[in-house]
DNA sequence: CCATAATGCTTGAAGCCTAAAATGTTTTCG
DNA sequence: CGAAAACATTTTAGGCTTCAAGCATTATGG
């Protein structure tokens, strides 16, 4: 089956809640569906136009921004994915040709992940036209609205920190 | 590997353009990085306090709107995912004694999904629960800023889909 | 009528992701 | 020194997700 076509609004879809806070309910069912749609369509293009995944282009992007490669460790904390997982990535990614690893010699444990050429050439192209993908979907967006916006993700994400780590303590 | 709890902070983390239309990718990695954390912390929280995930809770949602029940194919697609996705989700659900399948007398092709009242009471136990959690996340935001967000994330979301369909035609 | 298309759902293969256990290595400290 | 703790990575088992192919049923049009 295809990806469904006619899309129910995944706010008004996802909406369950009979009462009480049901502001920050709305807000967060938006986000996230805001969120998901662009996403949605950056993997379809991603998929149709370079046979790859956001996970991968993901993790080719960390590697670019560190010449001297990186640990498996050090990218699982950067993308925010368990140890596990960058283990398979990185295991069909150095299969595609697109990253090698290299032993470290003064840490036996460790290993360092990094770009081959092929895989920085791909990646080059893979990034320049998604950047081109989010600025033409969010062209919409006056640059006060995009400014307002920075603003007050930067605080909700101040908000949902602070109330994490307060969960701990 | 637990998930990682040094966060470096995942725009900077996932950003990666050398430059161009910038902004947008900043306002994008930003938006993401934002619903992500609140994602994983109530995938968290619906694994530790129900052992259950957002895409069962999710499902049961759906079916709590929905008296009469839903057919696999309307769950489809106003959860936004595959059918084959369905399949497996109700699969586990139905095992778990929380919905329960009954055959279409008029298109033998079809069956309907409904909660059982085991799966009622389960599922309102979590969203009140899942309630909480989100204003919890979202307490550091004032009504003012609430207000705006919610707009831009509106205006937002109408930018994404109009570049889509202007994609298609 | 009946062949064909469309529809509703399931299956299978492959990738993504997590939690937990296992393995090997380095560090700590009594 | 040597045992125990900490660390870096991989493995394993299981759930989530997609795409593509397949099966059964219903709708359509010559």
């Amino acid at each position: 089956m295809t990806p469904p076509d006619t899309h129910i609004d995944a706010e008004t879809a996802l909406d369950h809640a009979p009462a009480g806070h049901k502001d920050e309910l709305r807000l967060w069912l938006r986000m996230l569906s805001c969120a998901r749609l662009i996403e949605a369509e950056i993997r379809r293009r991603l998929r149709a136009g370079f046979d790859t995944t956001l996970p991968r282009f993901d993790f080719l992007a960390q590697l670019e921004r560190a010449p001297d490669g990186l640990t498996p460790g050090e990218i699982s904390r950067r993308m925010m994915v368990t140890g596990g997982n960058v283990t398979g990535l990185a295991a069909r990614l150095e299969e595609e040709g697109l990253i090698e690893r290299r032993v470290v010699r003064e840490d036996r444990r460790a290993v360092t992940l990094r770009l081959t050429p092929q895989g920085r050439r791909e990646f080059a192209r893979q990034s320049a036209a998604h950047e081109q993908w989010v600025a033409e979907l969010l062209k919409g967006l006056s640059t006060t609205d995009r400014t307002s916006l920075l603003r007050l993700l930067d605080r909700t994400r101040r908000s949902v920190r602070s109330a994490i780590s307060e969960g701990e303590a």
